[in-house]
DNA sequence: TTCATATACAACCATTTGGTTGCATATTAT
DNA sequence: ATAATATGCAACCAAATGGTTGTATATGAA
């Protein structure tokens, strides 16, 4: 697989990519099956030069490849940037769900520290997510 | 937990919030340990006003809360949403492994439908990621 | 060759974004 | 009360975004 480091103009092409309900749906579109440009076109009320900037910029993004066969253009998507901010996300998590658990040890010492241990509104939350 | 569904906007709204180095630092870092408004300036170079627009959009997105302690906002990381496009994007790698079995059987049956098996370039890619 | 299809791309436009500076307000410290 | 700190917010600006229309090019079909 070598998913080599990227960078974070990289990073943030990725989510910027996958922030359009349209370039999404694309996505979610051609994991399932191969596509055309055209055909996707086909698919969303906006003009054929729309759906091609949407594709453009998932491509620049890395999120899926287009291959020509004959004349036309194949869409297809790339997994493996897809797993890679997954991945990220995950962390995100993990690094809470760790402090969730020092947390817990905290609560043992009580606060001594600067940190504010449960902030008034809605407070801190320390739900860890179960699936 | 109750992650009631999100609309389009609102994951959006939270892929872009995450389009930003400055912001997934960030929330990395209120990750780790709450911070304040100011706290969190110091570290950029930036002005405070910049900073506090990237905590705004952030906060609009939901992937951190504020809540005031003193005259300071404390700024704290929500894991719900978090974990909410973690999961979509999990979807995404799930649609594609699926995806990949079938293709699996379409090669003993052969290419008798019209989605091209595969494409010159690169080619498609059917590794499957393994942590 | 001629026509239709599929794509590429440029020019244009309104809106959003990411930064700035400046000023107002709220809270704590002296 | 006064000063210092922490934040909120408006006005401004350059660049990027997401859409449009129009035109050009490449490929396949008749």
């Amino acid at each position: 697989m070598v998913v080599y480091e990227l960078t974070d103009s990289e990073v943030d092409a990725m989510f910027r990519a996958l922030a359009d309900a349209t370039r999404r749906d694309i996505v979610d579109r051609v994991l399932h099956e191969n596509a055309s440009v055209s055909r996707l076109a086909e698919r969303y009320d906006m003009s054929f030069a729309a759906v091609q900037k949407h594709v453009a910029v998932l491509q620049a993004a890395g999120l899926v490849t287009k291959s020509r066969q004959g004349r036309e253009q194949i869409v297809s998507g790339n997994l493996a940037s897809i797993h890679h901010i997954q991945k990220l996300l995950s962390h995100f998590e993990a690094v809470w769900k760790q402090r969730a658990l020092q947390m817990a040890d905290v609560l043992r010492d009580d606060a001594t520290t600067e940190a504010p241990p449960s902030p008034t509104s809605s407070g801190t939350r320390v739900d860890i997510p179960h699936d």
